[in-house]
DNA sequence: CTGAAAGCGCTTACAG
DNA sequence: CTGAAAGCGCTTACAG
């Protein structure tokens, strides 16, 4: 700027005008300084725009990651709110490990990014508080913040489970097992507690050897279903706690002769072109990453209310494959 | 960083040397700081950092669309490439528009990156010469850059192309339909091009009613299949051009009584679920994105041999529905 | 309408 | 070993 500032014999400040398109700038100016700026190849520098402002129009993004489509829709909704609100996007994957996820938005933080969204890995983020106290804004997705307060939009995991779990209820099933994630992970626990809320209301007792929370590796599926389908009262129907726990059965099954139902927690591409065509409780990723960003930018906006949870309802789509009867 | 210094009472260059962890300060110095900065809560603002070293430690990422399987997948890899060289990444979609490319790209380019990975919208990329000129690295992904030379990873769409199309011509099809994304897209205009390749390798005519590229919406799959499978020479196997064609096409033929063989460009989540199981020509896009990312990072150090160009092969996997005789 | 000065938060030479 | 000065590229008050 200072280049162009030379270039049209005129002073810096005048340049900055032109730039940023401030009234009160004679045309000749105007015009000089337009051919410095063609002459020159000039481009305004946003890092050092944004440095003297204080802000940076960058949000940060942390996710478990992208290559998911639950993630990578989300993040696009997010994109497109930033885009909108003149702000870029700045993505990171914590591979759904605490210290990548701390290290990621740290990263962020540090005078990178105006606000976060995060879908947090760990289950403790104090770490934040300085940051928060600095005036980053911060926003949970799909899971609440650890041992601090913050906005969060989740998904009423434990309603949609007990949706998922009614319906095969309705269907005439009382042995349905559950599969979902392992131990710690804040979605899976919400939806086996969903699974026991049905169960109960339906007066079908609670049978914890019925349950198998793990890694979603075909291996663990396998010995989950073995279990679960063997012994004098076998499972009829089969209640999944996430779409990848979902087709690892499906893909099971399709080894087997038995057939149970199965709801999964959880849309995923093609389930209707599988045979059965798989019935779902569906949340919908877009408008999980839209709220979360709407929430970030009106805290970034001066939204200085005290912290809130949005929760957001699923659907069953029934598709076949939860209507096999008991 | 100047409050530390106040507060430890100490020059502000003495703060930046142990926040550097540079050598030559005495522990008592060392103490006094680490003091202050814990009683501050300082942290270091990497945009100022940054600005002043000439640099940003950020690349950006343009895509057509994150929430595309494709997309997501590539992402992720230059995401972890970049996190491993210590950069933060911006990523930005497209929507498959040059105008939204080119200002995502400019965006980036404006002092918020140091380099940029593109997978280009539109095929005039001359308004990334004074940014590239100025220091900008960039790789195009996927599709080459247009009007300019740049580097770029590509897949040898053609090659891919050939073989699939071959393995339709050894299961003796001679009537082979072709469903692609629309004229100006250059992969799909790879893909016609070995399409006709291995036809007349094969001496089989080239027929250009046999051939659909436009907009793949479900709509326009109907009409290109009504039209191949009807008529004295029905087409007895269909090559798709992308996996949303693949998918569409899946969907439409579910409906049809006759079932042309069929091969997908392009793999994708549950084809060997389907039925039949979907053969496919599959390309890496993770392969991608690292390459691509790989060789902006030989650029951001300081490589300057000329643009080249690096093709990635294909791979034929055979599920069952490329193998349904003619 | 125009411009010289100070400063955003940091680092790079340069002296002590 | 330590620090005062200048500057990255821009904007925000403040004078002319």
């Amino acid at each position: 700027m200072n280049d162009v500032a030379r270039h049209a014999g005129v002073g810096l400040k005048t340049v900055s005008r032109v730039v940023n398109g401030e009234p009160r700038v004679s045309s000749a100016m105007v015009q000089r300084v337009r051919q410095a700026i063609e002459d020159l190849g000039f481009r305004r520098h946003e890092g050092a725009r944004l440095l003297r402002r204080g802000r940076t129009a960058c949000v940060g993004l942390v996710l478990e990651d992208v290559a998911d489509p639950f993630s990578s829709a989300l993040t696009r909704a997010v994109e497109s709110e930033a885009w909108a609100n003149g702000f870029l996007l700045l993505t990171g994957s914590s591979g759904e490990d605490a210290v990548q996820e701390r290290e990621l938005t740290l990263a962020f933080c540090a005078g990178r990014v105006d606000g976060v969204v995060v879908v947090p890995a760990g289950d403790d983020h104090r770490y934040l508080a300085p940051e928060i106290e600095a005036g980053v804004a911060a926003v949970f997705a799909d899971r609440p913040a650890g041992r601090i307060e913050a906005d969060a939009v989740l998904v009423d995991n434990t309603g949609g489970a007990r949706l998922g779990v009614g319906h095969l209820l309705e269907q005439g099933h009382r042995r349905i097992g559950h599969i979902g994630d392992a131990e710690g992970i804040f979605t899976a626990g919400e939806r086996q507690r969903g699974y026991r809320e049905a169960l109960e209301a339906a007066e079908v007792p609670y049978d914890p050897s019925l349950v198998a929370r793990g890694p979603v590796e075909q291996e663990f599926i396998r010995h989950a279903l073995d279990r679960m389908l063997a012994g004098p009262e076998p499972v009829t129907a089969v209640f999944t706690g996430n779409n990848r726990a979902t087709v690892a059965v499906i893909r099971d099954l399709a080894t087997r002769e038995r057939r149970p139902a199965l709801v999964g927690f959880d849309d995923f591409e093609l389930a209707d072109m599988l045979s059965p065509a798989v019935t779902v409780v569906a949340q919908d990723a877009a408008v999980l990453g839209r709220t979360a960003a709407q929430v970030l930018f009106q805290r970034l906006g001066g939204d200085v209310s005290s912290a809130r949870t949005i929760e957001l309802q699923t659907r069953l789509i029934p598709r076949g494959s939860g209507e096999i009867p008991a």
